[in-house]
DNA sequence: TCTGGGGTCCTAGGACCC
DNA sequence: TCTGGGGTCCTAGGACCC
């Protein structure tokens, strides 16, 4: 990262940066709508797919006038818009148009960080010769997206992550919002504190109860102030009412945690079922880690009773393993040390595995000992060559396929 | 209204080591 | 006998994001 020619010296200001934020709008109802004409103009609503126990995924502007939002409970989205369009969520389509997005994007600037398969930023710091002034660039960004996936883009322009995130939020939908560098404490002291990233539900009672509603308020407060009230999250809270983010494009990095969870169309507490779902899950989660090349140290099992309350148990494995039968093993262990201290005949409503950890897979040095564990690393792979062509169902273990209540 | 599934990051206590 | 200080790892929980 030094000594590049292009390189800032390091004393130059960090806001000669220009990053842009894109955020595409009701990302799932735009992909939905290139094969679904009938949908143009309709309320459309996108959501989960357990059942009645969905919650919305992506509502179109339609349907937010009528007070729909991502994360409301399917059941009050009928409420609130019953001649809405309901579509089950297909993530998988979705996967394929955000990569179509990404790729579109990567014709600009070779720096895209992907944050979520709906949104990126672009650093497009010093290219302003290539493509013209910044406004104009973001323009043809925001059209390049809509010609080759059919879907609406938002973007937002500025010196920083923080900031351009912010504004791309404020341009909603299919619009371009730029912060002038310098001007970003003037444009964000209006704005409620909500729209600073990281201030969730929690933060927002907290600061209001302070007399904070605005982030005006909050760049009003002294540093030890917020520090005594929020410690860490104060500092940063200080520097974010100010606009201030030195962050970094993060354009290459590995998952920190791969995980799978389920909930069950109704809770359940019989034990063969839950274990035969969890050895399912255990499967799926350690052949994402193998696809992306890894390894993974700690497991840890989620789980949810009726009444909501949730909690996990981990386990740290001596060495790290993408086998399915060293994940499984300890998951199901976890499930029953549970169960047997704090499970009683209570009912679960979720189970999940995550896996973390995570590390390039190395070649284990061939010892006579690890005959049986080679053996198992050829079938796994022979397993997930059948699942790259069928899917993932096409192959279950035998404890998962035996216990599995047919359909 | 009744709460998905994929994640990230932070905190904090206790164990253990030097 | 009374009792350190720092660092790292493990585990659990919670806020937050899309």
């Amino acid at each position: 990262m030094t000594g590049r020619p292009e390189d800032p010296p390091p004393e130059s200001p960090i806001r000669d940066r220009l990053i842009a934020h894109v955020d595409m709008d009701a990302f799932f109802v735009s992909v939905e709508r290139m094969d679904r004409l009938d949908l143009e103009n309709k309320p459309v609503i996108v959501g989960g797919s357990t059942g009645r126990r969905g919650v919305v995924s992506a509502a179109s502007y339609e349907a937010r006038a009528f007070g729909v939002h991502s994360a409301m409970p399917m059941a009050r989205a009928r409420e609130l818009c019953p001649h809405a369009v309901y579509i089950q969520a297909n993530h998988k389509k979705y996967g394929e148009a955000s990569r179509r997005v990404m790729k579109t994007l990567g014709d600009f600037t070779p720096a895209v960080q992907a944050v979520s398969v709906d949104e990126a930023y672009l650093d497009l710091s010093g290219t302003e010769r290539l493509h013209g002034p910044p406004l104009q660039t973001a323009a043809r960004i925001r059209e390049a997206v809509l010609r080759e996936t059919n879907c609406s883009a938002s973007i937002g322009l500025a010196s920083s992550r923080l900031v351009s995130k912010i504004a791309s939020g404020l341009s909603k939908p299919a619009g371009i919002l730029r912060v002038y560098p310098g001007g970003e404490a003037a444009f964000l002291r209006p704005l409620k504190v909500s729209k600073i990233p990281g201030v969730g539900k929690v933060m927002v009672k907290k600061l209001n109860r302070l007399g904070i509603s605005t982030v005006g308020d909050l760049g009003n407060q002294s540093l030890p102030f917020l520090e005594a009230q929020f410690k860490n999250l104060g500092s940063e809270l200080y520097r974010k009412a100010r606009g201030l983010d030195d962050s970094e494009l993060e354009l290459e990095s590995r998952p920190k945690s791969i995980g799978k969870e389920t909930t069950f169309a109704e809770d359940t507490a019989e034990r063969a079922k839950l274990e035969a779902v969890l050895t399912g899950l255990a499967e799926e989660a350690s052949a994402r880690v193998r696809r992306k090349g890894l390894c993974a140290r700690h497991i840890t099992l989620k789980l949810r009773f009726s009444d909501f309350t949730t909690l996990t148990r981990s386990f740290t494995l001596e060495k790290p393993t993408h086998l399915d039968k060293e994940i499984i093993e300890p998951a199901l262990d976890l499930l029953r040390r549970t169960c047997a201290k704090e499970g009683g005949n209570r009912k679960f409503r979720l189970l999940g595995v995550y896996l973390s950890g995570l590390d390039e897979a190395r070649e284990q040095p061939q010892l006579f000992e690890d005959a049986g564990r080679e053996k198992e690393e050829r079938l796994v792979e022979s397993l997930d060559r059948i699942r790259d062509r069928f899917g993932h169902e096409a192959v279950f273990s035998r404890k998962s396929v035996e216990r599995i209540p047919k359909p």
